[in-house]
DNA sequence: TATTGTTATACTCTATAACTATA
DNA sequence: TATAGTTATAGAGTATAACAATA
């Protein structure tokens, strides 16, 4: 019987060894983690001259959308949809159409400029995550697989 | 020897069985559990009357540090943290301190009000993500690895 | 000279409330 | 009546540039 290493030493164990983080351990790196993937997403959007909203919106709108969705998947309110959108309808990076099936709906899509920047974005945080790319496929695997569990869907 | 099974069924398989998804995909999931994450912080600091941005800079701060540093960690310009301060302080949860040392610093620390208000965010936010308080030990190694492997500190 | 923190400025994001046009 | 989108408003976050105090 071992008894695990004092909370000192564990930092310089190899992961297999380690002993295991307790939640709220786990919670902090959560934190940093989400913190890094937006600061990673904030510096690619801004080397287009997108604000980070701008780029999340482009980013969620891999098929139109009413605005009302947009809203919903940004986690904000409604009337700030508009402002984010006519900014970004403004630089011809999408346009508003309107849904002949209800005409209260306006549907937001990409034009083609938007396509090739969400196109840019993706790539370029895909190649600022470089730790991502180079997980094998059971880390992939187990990633996805923690990830859903911690954040169901 | 069993080829992979196409994408299409990959939804209905188990996780033990299922085909490792792509860094693209990971990367998708990622977006989906940065933006959860800060939606639990988000709401539970607007419990307390916090803003995002608020809650994250008392978070930060488990021992007093100059606003410079506070400026790096939110990952914000300089000039930004004299307002997120200024609003914080006027609601005494954190105040200013000069830096014997080098009198141009301020030194940046929370007052017993301000170190409530972190333990209860922090344990509302923990009861939030249910999901990994549930995590079994090897799970939490893994989840510990993989994210320390995807974002080195 | 360089650095820390502040101020002034302009822009963006944010929620609330009131409005319109549809349903 | 209810819903989708807009507008007006006020407050908060944001970067830039210029400044005072200190190193």
């Amino acid at each position: 019987m071992t008894s695990p290493p004092p909370a000192a030493i564990t930092a310089a164990v190899t992961a297999a060894d380690a002993v295991a983080p307790t939640p709220a351990q786990l919670m902090d790196q959560l934190a940093q983690a989400a913190a890094a993937y937006y600061r990673n997403f904030a510096t690619v959007a801004a080397q287009r001259g997108l604000t980070l909203m701008q780029g999340k919106m482009l980013s969620l709108l891999r098929r139109p959308m009413p605005m009302r969705t947009l809203a919903e998947l940004l986690a904000c309110d409604a009337s700030n949809v508009t402002g984010i959108v006519d900014r970004l309808e403004s630089r011809g990076l999408l346009r508003r159409e309107s849904d002949p099936a209800d005409r209260r709906v306006k549907l937001v899509l990409l034009t083609a400029e938007g396509e090739r920047a969400v196109a840019q974005i993706r790539a370029e945080l895909m190649s600022e995550l470089s730790g991502l790319e180079s997980l094998e496929e059971g880390d992939r695997r187990a990633l996805q697989r923690l990830l859903g569990q911690v954040f169901p869907a």
